[in-house]
DNA sequence: GGGCAGGTGTAAT
DNA sequence: ATTACACCTGCC
């Protein structure tokens, strides 16, 4: 049992399950032993922890359970552990070569992206809207909890669209959802209807796909690239959240204002096929470390400043 | 209590 | 093509 994932290395199972891509994992402490994360897999739970680090940045990752030869293989899947075209093992070291990402990685150094279920991320990331991160769980806990499937233990997998697109106003209602309930239930009934197929906008280029997406009732520019970039696959996807914006408008552009456009044309010209690794490590920073007033300053109040040539050289 | 939180839809420039 | 505003809800 608790099968070492070789595959995982170098990631930090903590930066990556908090750093808001996914909303369903919690943390059990372990009494001295290093804490548990608990998070859901179609119809598994799923039981993983991290060895303490020893000289390296961090430890292993174990999968305690259930340590089958079908799960291990799903949780590398869903860490983005498994080397493919456009999602290099050693995408941290091409950042070396940015003078604000080399600041960045010291605090974000392990982040994975996660390749997620296409459809529980568009729920989620709809709900997402001008909304926070503790409602943002709240709220999906509770569809999954009064409309999905139970797996013992108070845990429940994420509801299938029928069920989620056969539910009443009310329930939906009662899980905090506000005026977000109609856009949830009508792209549930896209997909229970089979008027929307996601598994065809994975195999579609990123901008067909993003076309699709965006016709989405909630789903606007924020929320499809969120779709793109963690359930769909396309990994140069470039959200750009308030987070991010201020991130980029403050290392790269000298703290002058810009539009997203604007943030997501300079996105894909210097981060290349990083672009939505790079977004990941670059929100979670500004999450840690932009709020006003706390925090140690940004890269650019250490002297550095984003250059405008220059493009991360990846591969 | 008005403002805000990981935006979007809508209406009016 | 941009800009302004309302919006459920819970927590300062």
């Amino acid at each position: 049992m608790a099968t070492l994932l070789a595959e995982a290395a170098g990631v930090d199972l903590r930066r990556t399950l908090d750093s808001g891509q996914a909303f369903r994992w919690h943390w059990e402490s372990n009494g001295a032993k290093p804490p548990i994360a608990v998070g859901i897999l179609g119809r598994h739970v799923v039981r993983l922890t991290q060895d303490p680090g020893g000289m390296s940045p961090q430890g292993g990752i174990r999968l305690l359970s259930p340590d089958t030869p079908e799960t291990r293989r799903a949780i590398c899947r869903y860490l983005g552990v498994v080397p493919r075209a456009g999602h290099p093992r050693n995408a941290e070291a091409a950042f070396a070569a940015d003078p604000v990402l080399a600041r960045v990685l010291p605090h974000t150094s392990g982040i994975s992206l996660l390749a997620q279920d296409p459809w529980e991320i568009l729920i989620s990331f709809i709900v997402s809207q001008n909304n926070n991160i503790p409602k943002i769980t709240r709220s999906i806990e509770g569809l999954a909890r009064v409309l999905g499937e139970p797996l013992g233990k108070g845990m429940f997998a994420f509801p299938s669209p029928e069920r989620l697109a056969g539910a009443r106003m009310r329930t939906l209602a009662a899980c905090s959802l506000g005026y977000r309930a109609p856009y949830v239930r009508a792209a549930a009934r896209l997909v229970a209807e089979g008027r929307l197929d996601l598994t065809v906008l994975s195999a579609m280029d990123q901008g067909s796909a993003r076309e699709a997406l965006l016709q989405i009732p909630g789903v606007g520019e924020k929320v499809g690239d969120c779709v793109l970039l963690f359930g769909l696959g396309h990994r140069t996807a470039f959200p750009v959240d308030v987070w991010v914006k201020r991130a980029v408008e403050r290392f790269y552009f000298g703290n002058r204002r810009c539009t997203t456009g604007q943030i997501q044309s300079f996105a894909r010209s210097r981060f290349g096929h990083l672009a939505g690794y790079t977004q990941q490590h670059l929100f979670a920073y500004a999450r840690a470390f932009l709020q006003a007033g706390t925090g140690p300053a940004g890269p650019a109040d250490h002297g550095v400043t984003g250059g405008r040539a220059t493009r991360v050289s990846a591969l």
